[in-house]
DNA sequence: ATGTCCTTTAAGAAAGGA
């Protein structure tokens, strides 16, 4: 089975560009950042009509976390617990059964954290404490367990095109990146860097600055895995081409291939 | 080369977020 994860920005704007992805790659399980939407404004029905089941955890104008799979979705958690004050609608998480065992899904799009010096940096640092807690709590059970999403992190030097660019962003902070390594080290691992020993791959090109063009990307959508998933894992890619599309978002499918 | 895009607010641009 294909799980995959991706930041489309802005479900009313992609909505063609994610209908064409799907038809193409046909993931079982896909996991959607940014979807930019409130539930009710979801478009539902062209998903629905490929086949999927559909959860949301959307708010108005930005944010917005969705769920699609083509089993029904069971069990479904909206908001990372921890902070009954965070408003904003950044996780979802649910489960599927398949003949193999259930599997459970975090849909995650942690939070960017810029500009330094303002409260949106300790805000990313005290989400990503919450989502080192909840983690730790879920593998506990000791099943397949997968947080998918746009982490807003790029792990090492070697995620970057030009990691000099990124010393004074809040993707490459050293506090933000000693919290991806301590999920790591729960026991989660990380799909990509575990399957693939490709250079240069990159998850996103910004907008500006033909970054595309240039391939100045960097690596920040990931899949971290129990071991009881990990133990399924069959392959893994990143759809790099879609970037190439019309109406592209600026993040790209990235996905993992399970044993049934 | 802050060179782009999406959304909201509110009635044509401008701001916020990324």
């Amino acid at each position: 089975m294909k799980i995959a994860t991706w930041n489309i920005n802005g479900v009313k704007a992609r909505i063609d560009t994610v209908l064409a992805w799907l038809k193409e790659t046909s993931p079982d399980v896909a996991c959607l950042q940014e979807i930019k939407s409130v539930d009710e404004n979801f478009p539902r029905q062209p998903f629905e009509d490929l086949g999927y089941n559909v959860e949301t955890h959307g708010q108005k104008g930005f944010n917005g976390v969705a769920l699609l799979a083509k089993s029904p979705l069971e069990d479904v958690q909206r908001g990372l617990p921890g902070n009954d004050a965070d408003e904003q609608a950044r996780y979802i998480e649910a489960g599927i059964s398949t003949a193999g065992g259930a599997i459970r899904f975090g849909c995650l799009y942690l939070p960017n954290g810029n500009p330094l010096g303002t409260e949106k940096f300790p805000y990313k640092l005290e989400w990503m404490d919450r989502l080192i807690a909840h983690a730790e709590r879920r593998l506990a059970e000791e099943t397949p367990f997968l947080l998918l999403g746009d982490y807003n992190v790029i792990p090492d030097p070697v995620d970057a095109k030009n990691p000099e660019n990124w010393i004074g962003d809040a993707l490459f902070q050293p506090e933000s990146r000693r919290r991806f390594r301590a999920l790591t080290h729960l026991g989660l691992t990380e799909a990509v860097r575990s399957c693939s020993e490709e250079a240069d791959i990159y998850t996103f090109w910004d907008y500006q600055a033909g970054a595309w063009q240039k391939n100045n990307g960097i690596r920040i959508d990931h899949i971290l895995m129990s071991a009881q998933a990990t133990d399924r894992m069959t392959g893994c890619g990143i759809d790099k081409h879609v970037r190439g599309w019309e109406k592209p978002s600026d993040h790209v499918p990235v996905w993992v291939k399970l044993a049934a």
